[in-house]
DNA sequence: TAGATTGTTAATCGATTAACAATC
DNA sequence: TAGATTGTTAATCGATTAACAATC
């Protein structure tokens, strides 16, 4: 309903770890199961999974709970994950390897479309099963492609140029592994991973 | 001051934020900032940077703003940075071998001591500059190198008992990328680095 | 039916922000 | 001094939780 609230980012952020559990309970072979139930897993309390839920609908039962697979369906429709978006790989030193390599993308919603990087020594090679295509080419060719989602894995110094090539080529959901806080427009979304600070983030507690 | 109130989680969380940045400030060869050219850059609000920073002591000046070297220094000693932290990384595959290189950690407070497998085909293999030890002896090993902090990368499948091994060896930090909430003592902490988890939280505003 | 669990309300809790006196 | 920015207070805003009627 138009005018309605917007759900809150928070909410949204926890949708995918209510997924990633909900996969680990139907390879268990689970089919039912209860906010508790979730809530003992995740550590979160089940009223807070109950709220976050019912601003989508109602996916459960009274009494009974919640069945998985219906759950898990619902909350990939939700995130738009009933589908498979094509991923463009920027960098291709080690951690482009890895994350080109990485298994887990498909079967949850992503599929690593191609890799590009700007070391002349690289363009043209192979990284696993992708050809490394020059860095200059990347915002036509994803324009071509209507690539939405990227993935940044170059140095620090190259991350926002290779962020405004991204913007300017439609790319509106950015993850970003260059430990830097980059600037794009309001209409496109960034997340960070960078180790170091999860890591420091624990040590002050040590 | 004991009894006072702890410092909220949140705010500890954006500690390695500020700190990258002033680092970076650093590298422009600036010397002087204030809260509004921080809050800038990092997309957050001037008054919440300088609420987050008075839990812990004054480190600015008025009408000035805060020395940029002084404030890194005091940060990273909130943070227990002011020191090199070894680390045990876990899994020796693509993403353990990026990890293994990542020349990040060196200068943030971090310093990969050493890798563990539990591939007999990895053991005793060499990772970049590392030889592969086998995930048998974690325990041993990482108790009588004191190590505190570690890093999995290994399959979901194998995640849980590998924590259970480095809590066993007296780890109390642990950054994890395998896709699976763990669970671990109130006094181990965890952070999680799922990629797909971030993209999924993306793809609901496309 | 009796027992269990949802969806939702209202209260509580905590985080963010606006504003400004202090002061460099 | 005039201008600028901090550190802090109080108000606002938003998120979490406890509790329970509804109902399977």
């Amino acid at each position: 309903m138009p005018g309605s609230k917007p759900v809150p980012d928070i909410v949204i952020g926890r949708l995918p770890i209510y997924l990633r559990a909900l996969g680990h309970l139907l390879e268990e072979g689970q089919q039912i199961t209860a906010s508790q139930d979730l809530a003992r897993r995740l550590r979160i309390s089940s009223a807070q999974i109950r709220k976050d839920l019912s601003h989508f609908g109602e996916f459960g039962r009274q009494g009974l709970g919640y069945d998985i697979a219906h759950l898990r369906d619902q909350i990939r429709r939700i995130l738009k994950v009933d589908r498979i978006w094509d991923v463009a790989l920027v960098g291709a030193g080690d951690l482009g390897h890895a994350i080109a390599g990485y298994g887990g993308f498909e079967g949850r919603g992503f599929h690593v479309a191609c890799v590009f990087d700007s070391d002349p020594q690289k363009i043209g090679s192979r990284l696993g099963m992708f050809e490394v295509y020059d860095s200059a080419q990347l915002v036509e060719r994803l324009q071509e492609l209507g690539i939405q989602v990227a993935i940044v894995a170059v140095p620090a110094s190259a991350a926002q140029a290779v962020v405004d090539d991204l913007v300017r080529a439609g790319v509106r959901a950015i993850l970003n592994y260059a430990p830097i806080t980059v600037t794009v427009p309001p209409d496109v979304r960034v997340q960070y991973i960078d180790p170091v600070v999860h890591l420091q983030r624990m040590t002050y507690y040590l």
